[in-house]
This record gives C-alpha cells, structure tokens and sequence, in this order.
DNA sequence: CACACGCTGGACCAATCGGTCTAATCCTGT
DNA sequence: ACAGGATTAGACCGATTGGTCCAGCGTGTG
C-alpha cells in the first residue's frame, strides 16, 4: 500500500482501510498505521482532529464508495436483476481472491469503536446506501417496489453471510455458487 | 452474566463468550475480563495456559455448542426443512432482541486474533459443523445430497448476513423477514 | 496430623496504547 | 523576498495492555 505521490491524508485513509479490514479497528494501532502510511503522528491529527476514530469513519466511507462504485458497474452493463447480481457477486469473488480473506471493511472498522453509537449508526448508513444502490437498478429492471426491497436485502445478506464463509474456508467459491440461489 | 455458584473455569468461559462478541478479541482487556468473571489473573493463567487467545478459542468453542443446540432444537420439531429453518430464524431473531445487536460470537472472537490461522481454522471448523448439523436435518427430511448442501450452505449465508443487518439497524426484523426467501 | 496439590490473590513488569504539544519546515499568495 | 497559514516531525505523557511469578489458601488423601 501508499504510493508515494498520494497526498498523506489519503495515504491514511487507505492504510487505514486497509489494516482495519484485515485486524480490526482495535488490533491496529497508532503505530502501525503511521509506519504503513509514512506519515507521522502529527499528520495524523492534523487531518483528522479526534485521531484513531476519525480515521476509522473515513476509511469506512472510502472503503464504502468503492463498493457503490462496483455495484454500479455490475449493474449498468445487465439486462436484468439476476445479471446483475451475478456478475457483481463474481467482481467480489474476485476481489476476495486478490486481497485475501478480509473481512467486510465496514464491520471490521466500525463495529467494535469505542463511542458505539455513532459508529453504529454510520455502519447503517452505509449498508443502507448500499442497498438503496441495489434497489435502484432493481426498479430500473422492472421489479416492483417491494421485491426490488426484498431482492437487494436478500443480496446484501448473502454477499455478507457468503463472505465470511469464504474467508472461514480461504476459498471464494461459494461467493461463485450462491448466484444459483438469486 | 457470571452468577455465584459456577466454578471459575466456567465464569471466565461466559464472560470471555458475552466480552467479546460484544467488542470483539482486541476489544476486550484482561482487566475487563477478570473483573466481569470476579476472578483473579492467577486463575486465567492457572485454567489456560495461553491466556487470552486460549480462553477465545474456548469460549468460541461454548457458544458454537450453543449454536448447535439451537439448531437441533429448531429440526427436532420440524417436518420440512423449511419449517425447520423458519423456527431457527425466529428463536434467533429473539436471541437478537434478548442479547442485543451483537456480533456473530466466533467471527467477533476468532477473525481478529493474533495467532492467525489456528483462530481461523478454528472458525472454520464451528461454521462446518453448523452447516454440517443443519445438512443432517436435511438429508433426513427427504432431500437430496446437494440440494441438502446448498440449502444448509444457503441459510447459513443468510443468517451471518441478516445478522450483520439486524446488528447495524438495531432490529431483528430482517432475520424474520428472511425466511420468505428460502 | 501432615503433606500435596489444585486453585486463588495480587504485586509487579516491560511494552504498547492513544493522545498532546511545540518547534521546525513547507508551500502559497502577494 | 517575505509573510503566514498549512503541514510535518517526533519527543513526551499517563494509562492500559497481556503476561509472569510466587506466596498463600482450602481441601482431600495418606
């Protein structure tokens, strides 16, 4: 990670999503993170003012556009729902293989944080933004209302549910198979 | 948690199953631990050896039994699978409400930690025998081998997912509402 | 009674934790 | 060239981390 010409806040964020997603907001630490991203501590808080949980929001919401980015790229090339869930769901496979059993990144981040709430409720804000993302290109394909609803919340919980498995068994297969099961 | 009679290998157990599916491995200090299972440092080190990460994994390994009973619990009664799996749902969807919005116990406990990869066979381990326990239910209600494997591998996504879901909206509403999709 | 052993209680430790603070440096507009 | 804000660099802090160690406790067996 952290290319050189990368403005240091990004360097960051990115380590920050990085190292999150793999050990946890709370099994990184301060030291770690600044010698991943090059930066030193005053950077830090210079950017981010409440330091390691600032940090952790950012990279959350980074690490979420990324993923809205993919589900529109799955989606806008497909005749329909079920195209377009499958070949999202083979992107992801795809990128299980490449970063290697990680868990989901907003989990990771923002479910143990000391001030819960507000990281809680900033998780939510995300899963639902990607959700609604799905929905849209649901309606978009012709489903109705509350089985777009329906089908991008059960697509969410798969994709969810399918990933841990698959870092369990250090194997992306069943993200591949679930798309029998759309 | 943690009442008076127990011995102490027991309490630990249950405080370090509640700590940590709550906040996670790294979430969670010896301080914490010991003073929630009102047990001296002495007694952890005397019952596991290797300290924290010996104590996750036992802990994982006790709420994984109860996970397994719940299951039987559910089937036992059952004559579909689908009936089956609908009541599993539902006593999990009030295990929700009762222990509130927590994380799946072993990928809180054993996705984090250090000795990385016994903690995660570990967890691959407990997710195969629950998929393995539903997979038995299946077969001896009629259907066949790979249908039996993808639905116990099916409903096990959905669960991990529909929690992480219940968890970020604070409702276990979706774990009830999942059991139309199977 | 005496010995042994499973278990407890807690003092103690080095290492690391997240965070603060200030001086130096860089960069940009004038 | 200069001013002044933005950014960096890192020494430093108290608190907490997981872990070690041993003296004593209680109990059951010889």
């Amino acid at each position: 990670m952290s290319d050189r010409p990368l403005p240091t806040k990004d360097r960051l964020i990115l380590s920050a999503a990085t190292l999150f997603r793999t050990r946890g907001y709370h099994g990184v630490g301060l030291a770690d993170l600044l010698s991943d991203a090059k930066a030193p501590k005053g950077s830090l808080y210079h950017h981010f003012p409440n330091g390691k949980s600032d940090l952790a929001m950012a990279a959350a919401t980074w690490a979420s556009d990324e993923m809205l980015r993919l589900i529109a790229a799955s989606f806008d090339g497909s005749d329909t729902f079920k195209d377009g869930a499958t070949t999202l769901c083979f992107k992801l496979a795809k990128l299980f293989d490449i970063t290697g059993w990680d868990t989901c990144p907003i989990a990771a981040t923002l479910f143990e944080g000391p001030d819960n709430d507000s990281f809680r409720s900033h998780a939510n804000h995300i899963y639902e933004g990607w959700i609604a993302e799905v929905y849209d290109h649901a309606a978009r394909l012709g489903l109705s209302a509350s089985e777009a609803q329906a089908k991008s919340e059960h697509l969410f919980m798969l994709i969810q549910g399918g990933w841990t498995l698959a870092r369990a068994r250090r194997s992306s297969d069943v993200i591949r198979q679930m798309t029998n099961r759309l």
